[in-house]
DNA sequence: ACATCACGAATGATATGTCATGGAATGAGG
DNA sequence: CCTCATTCCATGACATATCATTCGTGATGT
């Protein structure tokens, strides 16, 4: 197997992987990883709208609108109409929500440990350094930029 | 953002963008990034009863019926019963579907190319190494294993 | 003011992924 | 033979992802 395959076929085994590892953590409080990203997202940035939401989301490229639903249903996050413009829709979350989010960073808190005890401080940084030119400027590449620009 | 969680999202995101420009460039056959993977396994490990080839699926964990039914239905792969054992199906390639293969792999050379391009030799080696132990053991890792070991 | 364009969101269609369930068939032990 | 646990598939249920389309609204040019 020539090594860019290798390469293709570590990046979704590890994706998959860590999904189903979260998975099964999240399952804890009934969420699943695009939607603890949604609540993280709310509880970081403050009320967004469902098109700035949908900016700062790794796991999805359009605009989350049947994502959000589930967590509305559920009162984990409510939707009211933007004063200004009603073309858009305001969404934060409710108390359950805030709740939620404490559990959601306890989980990921372990997994980062897990991943950081894995790779180790100087084989973080390399694999960093190596990963990111690979997704400049794609719309995934951005909104972790403006993750990271808004701390 | 810490470290763990940037590279959590940069593995999403090198997925998530990987996977939509092999979509659009596998578009021009009318196959998705897994359908083509189930091609190309068939083309290069033979006749392949289903659950041997989920065995060998990065793409999937457990028996692929479904989206092996897809190709079925197009006359891309044949299912026919092992006599054998009648529990298990063997599936294999129609000659459309090696039209098909040889299509795949022209596709996956321009991107392996580009990957390539972009990381270097020396980064290949670097990145390859540092992201193999995040999932050997596991059950995509081991489908990677696999293919590996078979060529 | 009005026609038109652009934007934000919701929704339908299609294809995955994952887990759980069920059914057919095999094979090991008695 | 029979029983029964196991294996291999198929399928239902649920949650995503992606793309295209539609609909209600704001913005713009004249």
């Amino acid at each position: 197997m020539r090594p860019e395959e290798e390469l293709r076929f570590l990046i979704l085994a590890a994706q998959r992987e860590g999904s189903r590892n979260l998975s099964a953590q999240l399952a804890a409080v009934k969420l699943t990883p695009s939607q603890a990203e949604v609540v993280r997202c709310l509880a970081g940035h403050g009320p967004l709208s469902l098109r700035a939401l949908g900016e700062l989301l790794v796991c999805e490229s359009g605009s989350p609108s049947r994502l959000v639903d589930a967590l509305v249903k559920r009162a984990i996050v409510v939707r009211r109409e933007d004063a200004g413009d009603r073309r858009q829709v305001t969404l934060a979350l409710t108390s359950t929500g805030q709740m939620l989010d404490a559990a959601v960073r306890l989980i990921e808190d372990r997994m980062y440990a897990m991943i950081g005890k894995q790779l180790g401080e100087a084989g973080m940084a390399s694999t960093l350094a190596l990963l990111r030119p690979l997704v400049t400027g794609s719309i995934s590449g951005q909104a972790i930029a403006r993750r990271k620009a808004m701390g």
